[in-house]
RNA sequence: GGAGGGGUAGUCAAGCGGUCCAAGACAACGGUUUGCUAAACCGUCGAGGGGUGCAUAGCUCCUCCGCGGGUUCGAAUCCCGCCCCCUCCGCCA
């Protein structure tokens, strides 16, 4: 959620900067709304102010024994007046909210303009795999080794659910518990939250309203599913004033998340690239805003940290404006390459949100003791996705004898040395 | 799901139609005193929004007592609906 009076004080500016992301916004009804809210609040403030001045009056006046009653009528008729004007801000904040709600944040200088395709690689981490065989598919690795059933998980779900199965689970959960405890021993504290939220998380977070139709919903109960972690950490310290003291708070967590995932899948995204339910290890931070940026690029190292002691090959890219999710001002990704299809995947999607979460929460924190309360920033980052890291460890660690080599730090945990 | 109790500022807590512009205490902060620490004393001390300011400074107005409605000239206080917490009962992995 911007800040209205950005839009007030330079609506041009604003606008200019949100095209970026979205040639399509307009920001003139907005304007045109808040205007007309301000001269609504003007005249009802002064009218109250009158009313109160009056109400006090005719206390005054009834204990002394005095007749009220002509105040009491100009009284009444300046109730009917704020009532009035009162019913025309009630219809107008809620638009205003609503055409507020679906602006996305600010863009950072520093991200480069343009469209998905624009993207800047930053950095590299290993080399692209040369394998001298013929590569598989790691859905039809799988399937072969007995470790990836996607068709009895459609029996009990429908299709795009995954299902591990013997050393397939095995290794799924020794990456969920590597990646967890790697976070907690670089400082983070863990946190296992609730996997359904209700619908003022979401909108804290910023899926809802806009992605509504990509979240399940429970409906007896109102509640969704949790579609990735940040949604439900974002909310950790709604409506709090945290001291100077206790920033930054970094924490991590592990949730299942659900992704209706309604649209199109393309053939390339086949197997563990897009499904309904996956694993993740989700960063969390909240910043003061000086610290945000440099806290950032930190955040994408320690999830760097969970490929190199993976040995995975990646690459670190700076996405466009026009790439960016609603909430972020600046995303950094993660990409691993899959040789099966010779393409980059993302595991990881850092994010600097400045305060656009933080004011739809209302957390804040005190610089000082005397001093105002002002937004946090918030962060968030993949520390990483699993079901893609699956796919990407199945397809890179494929040996020309049909082997699968398990990655060393994960080989106790699993009990296996190959697949 | 049912019955009862409760939700007031950072924390505790009073108030139950008009002097509430929400008491008081604690914590915090500033100061006085002080060999140091502590104590004592004095002062400051919630949030959001509007107006006026270069101002996140002052001054001023409005709103907020779990949330949303209602009654009233006037609601923390009365009425209705909902949410959360506690105790007990029922059901249940």
């Amino acid at each position: 959620m911007l800040d209205i009076k950005l839009l007030r004080e330079d609506p041009e500016g604003i606008e200019r900067r949100l095209k970026a992301r979205n040639p399509g916004i307009d920001i003139s009804e907005i304007i045109a709304l808040d205007r007309r809210r301000l001269e609504l609040i003007r005249e009802v403030e002064d009218l109250k102010a009158e009313r109160n001045r009056g109400s006090q009056e005719v206390g005054r006046l009834k204990k002394e024994g005095k007749d009220a009653s002509s105040l009491l009528k100009s009284l009444s008729e300046i109730a009917e007046r704020i009532d009035a004007y009162e019913a025309e801000l009630k219809e107008i904040e809620p638009r205003i909210d609503d055409l507020l709600a679906r602006l996305p944040n600010l863009p950072h200088p520093s991200v480069p303009v343009g469209k998905k395709e624009e993207k800047v690689v930053i950095r590299s981490f290993g080399e692209k795999p040369d394998l001298d065989f013929p590569v598989k598919h790691h859905l039809e690795i799988g399937e072969e080794k007995g470790i990836l059933d996607f068709r009895r998980a459609a029996a009990i779900a429908g299709a795009r659910f995954p299902m591990y199965v013997g050393l397939g689970a095995m290794l799924e959960m020794a990456l969920i518990q590597f990646m967890f405890t790697y976070h907690v021993k670089n400082g983070y504290t863990p946190v296992l939250p609730p996997f359904l939220a209700n619908a003022e998380s979401f909108y804290v977070s910023s899926q809802l309203p806009k992605f509504a139709d990509d979240i399940y919903h429970c409906e007896k109960d109102d509640l969704y599913l949790n579609p990735t972690a940040e949604s439900l950490l974002a909310n950790l310290h709604r409506g709090e004033i945290l001291t100077a003291d206790e920033l930054p708070k970094y924490y991590v967590a592990y949730t299942p998340c659900f992704r209706r995932e309604a649209g199109t899948y393309g053939e390339e995204e086949r197997g563990l690239i897009r499904v309904h339910q996956f694993n993740k290890v989700e960063l969390f931070k909240y910043t003061t805003p000086e610290s945000s940026y440099r806290e950032l690029d930190a955040l994408v190292e320690e999830a760097e940290g969970v490929l190199k002691a993976l040995g995975i090959h990646y690459r670190v890219v700076l996405l466009p404006t026009q790439d960016l999710a609603q909430q972020s001002s600046k995303t950094i990704d993660i990409e691993v390459y899959l040789p099966g299809q010779n393409r980059y995947y993302e595991v990881s999607s850092c994010s600097n949100c400045e305060e656009f979460q933080a004011r739809r929460g209302k957390v804040r924190y005190r610089p000082g003791p005397k001093e105002k309360p002002r937004y946090v920033h918030t962060l968030n980052g993949s520390g990483v996705a699993t079901s893609r890291l699956m796919a990407a460890i199945l397809e890179n660690n494929q040996l020309p004898d049909g082997r699968i080599r398990i990655p060393e730090i994960l080989q106790d945990s699993v009990g296996a040395e190959y697949l």
